[in-house]
DNA sequence: TTACTATATAACCATCTGGGAATATAGTGG
DNA sequence: CCACTATATTCCCAGATGGTTATATAGTAA
């Protein structure tokens, strides 16, 4: 008897999906982790990842639609914060599964 | 004085982009927590998830490249099983940026 | 008002992604 | 060998994504 996979099981995954998608660009995991400390205008993002001021921009955007980003505005300044107390055990994980690939990677290679 | 983001940051960031991006997808989050307790074949996972073979078969190699996934050939079926130890803790994070994101919505209604 | 700065948005285009259908591969049993 | 089953791979195409350029918006300052 095959256990088929229920509709609100299904909605989860895509939710799920959502925000992953959100985090999976270099330039926005550059972000997330350059505001890790305290939170950075606009124009300080664009300096420290070095591309345009519209692609951050949009990059930007797409990270606080889902969640993963607050905005401030102060002046002429925009402020944005990392909104995910879980960033760093969630780097953590990410880094895990790299380095136990590239290590099984170079052990193959023996 | 701008601090700039150094070359191997941008290795990084690529790397982990490359991992998440191999998550970010409903049908391959519906096949990993399928797989959080144990292995299953792929036929299993073709009919629990609902989708075709070929579709299915494509989305695990795209998981078994970045190294979330291993396999496992038995007679002609091949066994497939998570290889991600901190599963649970991710997935709590993601669900953590969801909930969060949901009641700030529905508080920005009243 | 005008000029300037910081940020967001729109229009466009090349590339990537994901799904379906068909086909290939590999193991099993006769 | 042939027929069958389980899985992987290829080809094709529609739609999504990301970057660049140009433009719009909003706040500041004179």
């Amino acid at each position: 008897m095959a256990v088929t996979m229920r509709e609100k099981e299904r909605k989860k995954c895509e939710l799920q999906a959502e925000v992953l998608k959100a985090l999976a660009h270099p330039l926005r995991l550059a972000v997330m982790q350059y505001l890790a400390k305290e939170e950075k205008c606009v124009c300080e993002i664009v300096d420290y990842v070095g591309t345009s001021q519209s692609n951050i921009s949009k990059h930007l955007s797409i990270m606080k639609r889902v969640g993963i980003l607050s905005d401030r505005k102060e002046g002429l300044s925009v402020y944005y914060r990392l909104n995910m107390p879980c960033a760093l055990s969630f780097f953590q994980c990410v880094q895990e599964i790299i380095e136990t690939q590239l290590s099984e990677r170079s052990a193959a290679l023996r």
